[in-house]
DNA sequence: GTGAAAGCGCTAACAG
DNA sequence: CTGTTAGCGCTTTCAC
C-alpha cells in the first residue's frame, strides 16, 4: 500500500556507486566523477528520489524550519507578518512553523518548549508580556537564534524589532489636543502587553505636556476584542460629562469603538472624534474614514528574517534593536469638539 | 558557547540505567521498576533533558507536524482556518507548518514537495486550481494523509470539506431577482479557482430559472484583490445601461465594489444593490451593512483536523466528502431597483 | 575519485 | 523488570 520512499541507498544501488558518492553527486560537494555524478542524478530523478530531511537533520542537527509565535494569527497585524515571513523564508529554503501563544504567557511557554524539541533553526516571537522572561533569557544565553518582534520582555538584550509606541500615541493624542479636545478618553487592554503600556504612557505624556490633567475616569481597560471594546466605549460615553474624543490602542478596539458610536447614535467627527493605533482595512471603508497611527508593518517580516538568518549563520554581533517610527495617518474622524 | 543538548544517554548514565530503561521511564511504556523510573525522571528534570524529536522521527518515520497549504494566509478566510487548525492540533500534540501557495499552481507544487521532504504526518490543502492534479493523486495513491478544503481538483476521491458554492450563489442572485433586479452584474476571478467557477454557475442558473437572459457584458473577470475589483466595478457601471445590482464572488471583491460605488457616487441600496459571497468583518461596519452569502467557516478547521487524524491513525475508510450549506445573511445592501 | 565505516539520538525487538 | 543490540537515512572523515 504505502510504497516506502526511495532512499539514498536505492539510488546508489541503481547507479552502481556507493551511498557516499551518491550523496556527493546529489548535494554537489567534494569530488565526484562528472560521469558518475550524471548517472546518479538521472537515476535519482527516475526513481523520484526525495531526500529525507529528517535524517539530514539528525546528522546536521537542525531542520530548515523557523518557528513563529504570534499573539494570535487572527489579528491582521500578525497574519501580515506571517505572510511576509513565509514569503521571505522561502527564498532561503526554509519553512515556517506557526504556533500562537493566544497572548497567554503559560501557553507561550509551552509552545516554545514544544517548538524547541523540534530542533528548529530559530524562533521569531512576539512575547505575550513585557515581564522578564527566564525562558527566553536562557535560550539567548545558549546562543539560540531568537528575534523578538512588536514587544520585548524587560531586561533582554536580544535582536528585536519594535515600533515607537510611545511617540505614536503621543502624536495621536497631541493631534486631538491641537484640534481643541480636552476630554480625551483612552481604551487600552491592561498593562499586560507591553505595547499597550507604552501607548498609555504616550497618552499621558501628551496630556501632561499640554498641561491637561489626566482624568482617570476617562481611561478604560478592556480585553482586546471588538465586543469588549464596544462595551467599554459605551460605558465611557454614558457618563454625565462624556469625553469629546477617544484614542484606542489597537485596531480591534478601534473597530469596537466605531460600532459603539453607531449604536449610541454618535456620529464622527461631528459628535465625537476618534484616533486609533494601528491601521486596518476597514479604516478606509467607513464614513468617515478613520485617522490612525500607522506602523510600517511590511518592513517587520523581511527584517526579522534577515536578523534570524544572520544569527543562524553564526553571527555573534551585538543584539540589534530596531525601532521603527510611526506615522499619523490623518483621515476624517477628527474635528474640533462640538461644544468648543 | 552552545552547550550541546542533554541526550538520553546522559540521563541514562546519570541515573545508572541503560538508555532503553531511561526511554521507557520517560515515555511511559513497557515495564519499568517504579524505583528506577522515579530516579530517571528526577535526573532528567535536573539535567533539563528535552527529548530530540528529530531522532524519534527518524526512528518512527514522522514528525508530529501537519502541513497547511492555504491560498494566501492574508485572506481572512484562511487565517481563520489556520487559527482553528493551530488550536485544534495542539490538543493532539501536533504543530502546524504553513506554506501558502499564493494561488499559484507551480508554487503549490514546490511547496508540497518541500513539505513532503519534511516527513510530515499529513497535509491539509486548499488546491489553487480545480484542474486534475497528478501530484495530489499520487500522494493519495500512496495513502498519504491528505485533506482538501474549500476547493477540489477534478477526479480526486479524497477527504474533503467544501461549501455548496453553486447553491449559495444561486440563492444570492435569486434574492436579487426577487427584489426586482433584472440587470445583475457579476465579478469573478476567472475560472482558475474552482469555487469561483461554481459560484458563476450558480449565478447563471438563477438567472436562467427565472427566465432572464444572461448578458455577457455584465460579467467581469478580475484578479481577486481589492484594487482590481474597484476597476472592474467601475468598468461595469460606466456603461450606457448600467446594471442595477452586483454579485461578487469573494470578500475582497465585495470590498472593492463598495469602494468603487463610493467613488462613483452610487449609494447603496438606493442606486445599486450588492450581495457578496463570503462574510467579512467590514460587512457590518459599512453603511448600509452588506448582505452576504456566509459559510460556516469555523467548522472547517476542526473537521479537517478530525479527518486528518483519522487517516494518520490508519483509517482506510472511503473518502469523506463533506459539503456545508451556505446561508444568505440579509443585511441592508439590497432594495428594489430605483427605476422599477 | 570513490568506498567503507562510523555514528547523529532514539526506539524496539529480543534476551536475560 | 532491564540491558544489549540493531538500525532509521544520511553525511562525513579516512583510507584506498
Amino acid at each position: 500500500m504505502k510504497p516506502k520512499a526511495v532512499t539514498l541507498k536505492d539510488v546508489a544501488a541503481a547507479a552502481n556507486v556507493s551511498r557516499a558518492t551518491a550523496a556527493r553527486a546529489l548535494n554537489g560537494y567534494g569530488y565526484v566523477g562528472g560521469d558518475a555524478a550524471e548517472r546518479v542524478r538521472t537515476v535519482a530523478r527516475e526513481l523520484g528520489y526525495r531526500g529525507n530531511r529528517i535524517a539530514q537533520a539528525l546528522r546536521q542537527g537542525e531542520l530548515p524550519l523557523i518557528g513563529f509565535v504570534p499573539g494570535d494569527i487572527l489579528n491582521p497585524f500578525f497574519s501580515q507578518i506571517a505572510h511576509d515571513l513565509d514569503m521571505e523564508l522561502r527564498g532561503s529554503r526554509h519553512n515556517l512553523l506557526i504556533a500562537a501563544s493566544q497572548e497567554d504567557p503559560e501557553q507561550e511557554r509551552q509552545v516554545i518548549d514544544s517548538l524547541r524539541a523540534l530542533a528548529l533553526r530559530g524562533l521569531i516571537i512576539a512575547p505575550a508580556t513585557s515581564d522578564p522572561n527566564p525562558q527566553l533569557a536562557a535560550m539567548l544565553e545558549e546562543g539560540y537564534p531568537l528575534v523578538l518582534i512588536d514587544r520585548v520582555p524587560e531586561g533582554l538584550d536580544c535582536d528585536q524589532i519594535t515600533v515607537d509606541n510611545r511617540e505614536g500615541a503621543r502624536n495621536a493624542v497631541d493631534y486631538l489636543i491641537r484640534s481643541g479636545h480636552r476630554r480625551i478618553a483612552l481604551i487600552h487592554d491592561g498593562s499586560r502587553i507591553g505595547t499597550a503600556r507604552e501607548r498609555l504612557a504616550g497618552y499621558s505624556e501628551a496630556l501632561e505636556s499640554r498641561g491637561i490633567a489626566a482624568d482617570p475616569a476617562l481611561i478604560a481597560e478592556s480585553p482586546s476584542t471588538v465586543s469588549h471594546a464596544i462595551d467599554a466605549t459605551i460605558r465611557l460615553f454614558h457618563r454625565q460629562d462624556p469625553p469629546t474624543a477617544l484614542f484606542t490602542v489597537d485596531s480591534l478596539m478601534t473597530q469596537g469603538a466605531m460600532l459603539a458610536f453607531r449604536s449610541l447614535g454618535l456620529s464622527m467627527p461631528h459628535d465625537v472624534s476618534l484616533v486609533g493605533f494601528d491601521d486596518f482595512d476597514m479604516a478606509t471603508f467607513s464614513d468617515p474614514q478613520i485617522t490612525v497611527v500607522s506602523q510600517p508593518i511590511k518592513k517587520i517580516g523581511p527584517l526579522a528574517v534577515e536578523m534570524i538568518m544572520a544569527r543562524i549563520q553564526g553571527s555573534r554581533a551585538p543584539a540589534r534593536h530596531v525601532q521603527f517610527p510611526t506615522q499619523l495617518t490623518v483621515r476624517g474622524s477628527v474635528s474640533r469638539p462640538r461644544s468648543a
